[in-house]
DNA sequence: CTCCAGGGATGAT
DNA sequence: ATCATCCATGGA
């Protein structure tokens, strides 16, 4: 067990962790316990420190023989691993000043001082945000947690138990209904399916990283269950592509209620343009401090909509007839 | 266009 | 405690 210290400005651990973008990392004491691909690693903060331990044990295959491997010799040292996943080189200061100047980019940039978007190995960044379509944070936090318990390779960092998240070949060799049992339903099959590209090397993630954004994007949207919201969290968090933009239920309201409020029939592929033209060249940066500040600090949708909806057919309403029912 | 698939957390009642 | 809603892909 090695304990390090990595200076760490401009940097809040706890709020970059929990803001939607990776789903791993538990809270133990006053820190986090987790994984940085295969390092099992505590870290807390201190200030402007980064105190972390990790564990340099050997690997063992979790309820399977495996031939011993040497322990692979990582070639960043352990600091410097820390460094570079939670980016903390990117510029952030610089970042937020190209953030737009209104009243809600100013109340979300103050809300999330510190947060970082931070670099994810890009198997597990694809195969955690394919599970996590239509599905919501706690969600996704327990799908992640069932694969790595089940199919990844288990570590001990300060006592406690930590999963690697398993390699494509791993999750290839498996089957729909083993994945179904981690609460994957429908996306098992996409899952699977892209797990078995990716090991046969159909699909190379690696080499994908000298495409351009857009060509980036058409690849990822070419897997089974990556769609335009998935594929620009890929890129946004494991291809460090700053400027991608995804659009979820939550920035989505963002965007309509306090960008477009008196256009309700702006469509999402408006949206969609707005926001790439609006939030510049750090977009991916923003969208994610609007997105952890609405979620902290806003309330979700109202209910009710289904049964207005049904109400309106009901009186044999036909679309868009029914616009003076909707709220606001 | 609509509906559905799966399912634990969440909020309204 | 119960119950409807949430989530944002792909196929019918």
């Amino acid at each position: 067990m090695k304990l390090i210290e990595v200076p760490a400005v401009d940097f809040d651990l706890a709020i970059t962790l929990n803001s939607g973008q990776v789903f791993h990392w538990e809270k133990v004491g006053t820190g986090f316990c987790g994984a940085i691909g295969d390092r099992a690693v505590y870290v807390e903060q201190c200030g402007n420190v980064l105190r972390a331990k990790m564990e340099v044990g050997a690997l063992r295959r979790r309820g399977q023989q495996r031939e011993e491997m040497p322990r692979p010799t990582t070639t960043a040292t352990t600091p410097e691993l820390v460094h570079h996943y939670f980016a903390l080189d990117h510029p952030l200061a610089e970042i937020c000043a190209s953030f737009p100047r209104d009243p809600i980019m100013n109340a979300a940039r103050d809300f999330c001082q510190g947060l970082r978007i931070i670099r994810q190995p890009r198997w597990e960044c694809l195969a955690t945000f394919i599970c996590s379509s239509m599905k919501q944070v706690a969600h996704i936090r327990q799908i992640s947690r069932a694969l790595r318990q089940r199919f990844g390779e288990k570590k001990e960092v300060c006592g406690q138990e930590v999963f690697s998240f398993p390699p494509a070949d791993r999750l290839a060799e498996t089957t729909e209904n083993e994945l179904r049992k981690c609460g994957l339903g429908y996306r098992a099959e996409n899952l699977l399916t892209t797990a078995k590209r990716v090991a046969l090397r159909k699909v190379t993630l690696d080499s994908w990283n000298a495409l351009s954004d857009a060509e980036l994007r058409e690849q990822l949207c070419d897997l089974p269950g990556v769609g335009a919201k998935v594929a620009n969290c890929v890129m946004l968090f494991g291809y460090e592509r700053i400027k991608a933009f995804p659009i979820d239920i939550w920035i989505e309201r963002v965007l309509r209620e306090k960008y477009f409020p008196r256009n309700r029939k702006v469509t999402s592929a408006g949206l969609a343009e707005f926001a790439a033209n609006y939030f510049g060249a750090h977009g991916g940066y923003a969208q994610q401090y609007l997105f952890h500040h609405a979620r902290m600090t806003g309330k979700r949708r109202r209910q009710g909509r289904i049964r207005r909806c049904r109400a309106r057919r009901a009186l044999g309403m036909t679309q868009g007839a029914g616009c003076f029912i909707l709220p606001l």
